[in-house]
DNA sequence: GACATTCCGAACCGATCGGTCCAGAGTATC
DNA sequence: GATACTCTGGACCGATCGGTTCGGAATGTC
């Protein structure tokens, strides 16, 4: 019948996403996309329509692949103390072994952030999604502590942990310290 | 003599300094920079040389007229915990009344810490002085408060600060719930 | 071999980018 | 009015951008 497909999907998305995750949506060329995913233009425009649906895709996949995997544990039912502390533990093991280029990729979705004027409404509430997810990841796991601050807490919480990924583009070291202090300071609770 | 000078540095450059903030260093064009300032192209490279360079005044401008006022009460001897709930609390207030387009602004310096890529190191060390710049800030006053975890606290500080205004550039009312909840934090310390 | 499909390379488009240059008008001093 | 400086608008440059199209080679099934 026909030619078969000669790549996949799954390795091509997730190439993109590491060059999207790197530099930016808007800094990141058609030229890079290429490089990275190893397709022609054309080959990338017939699979994936546009840049920009491309990108949908990258998104879809860092949620998939990165943030669910270490989110999940603390969505788990039961979760408490223990697996906030494994959170942060996590990343400053993270920030530590990772080679730099790696660490210092910081949250696909908070770089993008930062580029908002070129995105449109639907990456800004994909952004805003990623941190109510985080918020009530951490609040969950803060009610079952019984603490009375608990709604206080996760909002401080969330808030280092955004700029604890902002703090790993400039200097994955100080995030591995932060990291590690995020973990002591959930020990005191 | 000759003509004289009919434009204003500082109203050029803060207006540039604006352009900046709101849309990153690398999205915003010559022509953005030239409606913003009012000047010609021509008067813009004969003036500051380059995008680039009018950008590094632009970033002095802000650390100037943004930064260290509202860092200055913190460095004062004897600033303690009540200037640091008055950090806080006049960013709630900002949050709460600025004009939506303002409080979206965030920080110039990290929203273009997102941007790292198009920008050099001299742009990169800017960025990190900053974040130590409030660090410093931070720890000094802690500790003056005696407590025996002042360094963590600083840390964790200096991160939820950075998370606070990447957030108002997704939702400046969370923003302003979110520095409302730090300045009652820290006054449970 | 016929056929369907995949994939690529290259040419091309219109637009935008930062930057350069210059002729000339405006405005001050002497 | 001569002179010196400021400032503008527009033409222009080379480069890059995302996107589009197409011819043709490659590779599979029947």
């Amino acid at each position: 019948m026909a030619r078969t497909k000669e790549f996949d999907d799954l390795t091509a998305v997730t190439a993109a996403r590491d060059v999207f995750w790197e530099r930016g949506y808007g800094p990141t060329s058609l030229a890079q996309l290429m490089a990275a995913t190893g397709l022609s233009k054309s080959s990338l425009y017939e699979t994936y329509g546009s840049k920009r649906d491309l990108f949908t895709r990258a998104a879809e996949n860092y949620l998939d692949l990165i943030i669910n995997p270490r989110l999940g544990p603390l969505d788990a039912p039961g979760a408490g103390r223990d697996e906030l502390i494994a959170y942060f533990t996590g990343l400053e093991a993270f920030f530590t072994k990772a080679p730099d280029r790696i660490a210092r990729r910081g949250c696909l979705l908070l770089n993008t952030a930062m580029d908002l004027n070129d995105l449109d409404d639907e990456a800004a509430m994909l952004v805003s999604g990623y941190r109510e997810r985080v918020f009530e990841a951490f609040r969950a796991v803060l009610g079952t502590l019984g603490r009375a601050d608990a709604e206080r807490r996760a909002q401080i919480l969330t808030a280092s942990q955004i700029g604890l990924m902002v703090t790993s583009r400039l200097d994955p070291a100080a995030a591995a310290q932060l990291a590690h202090a995020l973990a002591e300071d959930v020990r005191t609770w």
